[in-house]
DNA sequence: TGATACTCATTCGCATACAAACGAAAAAAT
DNA sequence: ATTTTTTCGTTTGTATGCGAATGAGTATCA
């Protein structure tokens, strides 16, 4: 049987992207965030929802910690903080010991609005690990950690 | 010892963002990005290297098969497809039988940036699977595929 | 044949995501 | 006390990513 010019000289294996780890990883955060968005009801995006769930716990803090305690970039967070603040979900205060400092924390519709959804958010993430069983779930979860 | 407020009634079970899936595949295709962006030369981004790779595969075809081979929306494989037009590695032209479709190709440049980066792609997964050891990786990635 | 449904490509609006650069302010080092 | 470095917030530019709407072409079926 002849062998195909690839594997005559180095046997190099062949390369598909469809087998790529990033290209899984895409497609499933990709699944996760349209599943969220589905099971929202208040048109909170992943990134928004998590920036209030973190700033439920840490309130209150600057824009800058908000952003490293969410893995956000430091644009990135200001879009989203923006956002939020312009919805009426997070209020803004200068901070009197430091001049750079914009002071953020969860205004009353802010709090009623993870309230409300965290029903929502924690169906999502029992749908997106719907395909697994309770073991598989366990299992690659911690796996996932790893790698981030 | 005094009960929480929480726990005294319902026992519901504290909600924390850094703890669901979502948080982390946000998070972990971050990561590969990074890695994807710091180990190719030429300015290529993951999304990019997908569509080629495809393409590279599945050529000629048209643009919104090729969205679909890559999981990209219409919208999106188009502005990436005009990008790697714009670059010379990708090559359009009007189908004859079909009016709608646009038949894509690669030049040869476009095979050359595949052929000069496919080792920094292998590389970058490697990167991106480095913390776990290979018994892992397999597990990882089956377990990841079930829920694309 | 003619109406209907589907497909393809395009465009708009919105929301991440990061690099890079900037000015202002604070902290650390000398 | 002055210099250096770091941090904070902001803006610009580039690149996804999706929903929704549009127009043009194709296919289906009554």
């Amino acid at each position: 049987m002849q062998k195909s010019r690839e594997d005559r000289q180095a046997a190099a294996p062949e390369y598909h992207v469809d087998r790529q780890v990033g290209f899984f990883l895409r497609q499933a955060n990709q699944r996760h965030v349209a599943i969220f968005a589905n099971a929202i009801g208040d048109k909170l995006t992943t990134t928004q929802w998590s920036a209030l769930s973190k700033l439920k716990e840490i309130q209150p803090c600057s824009q800058n910690q908000l952003g490293r305690e969410t893995a956000m970039d430091v644009a990135t967070i200001k879009g989203v903080v923006d956002r939020l603040v312009k919805r009426g979900f997070v209020a803004t205060a200068p901070d009197r010991n430091d001049g750079r400092r914009v002071v953020l924390s969860l205004t009353e519709d802010g709090l009623a609005v993870i309230a409300v959804n965290v029903g929502a958010a924690v169906s999502a993430t029992e749908e997106t690990l719907a395909p697994l069983t309770s073991g598989e779930r366990m299992m690659f979860l911690e796996l996932l950690q790893k790698i981030c």
